[in-house]
DNA sequence: TTAAATAGGACTAAAATAGTCCACAATGAA
DNA sequence: TTCATTGTGGACTATTTTAGTCCTATTTAA
């Protein structure tokens, strides 16, 4: 399916919500609230978030989180490489060291030609995008014909 | 990772190896022998490319498998569509039906923006870009500076 | 008739992911 | 100072997904 993990998803969820307010702290109770995701697991992204720089966070009583800048400057790209680590279809693509595949994998050097293009995508898209309404029809049907140009 | 799953990569491996002699009939044996992915493994991979007409197959003795149609019609989406099923980053993408999120969903259209043009650019390279020759450096890296436009 | 192949699906094993929990550190307020 | 609140780090378990194997049936050339 060449999925997203369930992480990744909420995480795009719980910084939309805090794009909506940007003033106010968020503690991650307060977060679980407001969108339904256990506390724990709220705790576990943003702790993720934290390392990668996209929020900030302050301790203590009255601490919480917020994002680290503006919903502008917030890619799907980092949210995905907070969550996932770094952005690659294959293990080959992201490193070559332990590639013992016997004939094929000489053959696979176009893999980084994909990889870059989705990169591209998913920087190309910010968080100020996710907030907007919606530009797409509610189902997302890929015609099957495309399959076989 | 956002990453593809070993069968999908094995599947290019198996491909670019039929691509290389288009005509002769290849078994699942041979196929195994020449790429060092163990048989049965080889012929689970061939039975789903052939039930997503990638490749077609000829049952019996000197039966094996042939590429559908030429390396240049073969897409990368094709490709993962057989071995992934539909290409969507997130289940909400690819069906609206059992979305329950509190708040957070509706907020969710654009990944449909994302998922086609990572579609895109995954039918945009076909088995042909595949087989030939490398166009980028041998390890991909990704600027770290650019995760934070 | 037999041997060589694919087809379909069941099954097991392994790995990745999701989800929870705990002990600890920081901080504001009583 | 002490306590309640909130984040930090990591360990741990449960669940789900993926990978890999195997068995039986079907097809077909010789």
């Amino acid at each position: 399916m060449l999925k997203l993990s369930k992480l990744t998803d909420y995480a795009t969820v719980i910084l939309s919500y805090m794009a909506k307010d940007q003033t106010n702290m968020h503690a991650a109770q307060e977060v679980s609230d407001e969108t339904g995701i256990t506390q724990p697991t709220v705790s576990k992204i943003l702790k993720l978030l934290v390392r990668a720089k996209v929020v900030t966070s302050v301790r203590g009583a009255k601490g919480g989180y917020l994002l680290a800048r503006s919903p502008e400057k917030i890619t799907v790209a980092a949210v995905i490489n907070a969550l996932e680590g770094p952005i690659a279809l294959t293990e080959c693509s992201a490193s070559h060291k332990n590639c013992d595949q016997a004939s094929g994998c000489d053959i696979q050097g176009n893999w980084g030609l994909i990889n870059q293009k989705i990169f591209n995508a998913l920087e190309s898209v910010t968080l100020a995008d996710m907030i907007m309404p919606a530009k797409q029809p509610e189902e997302i049907f890929i015609p099957v014909s495309s399959l076989y140009r």
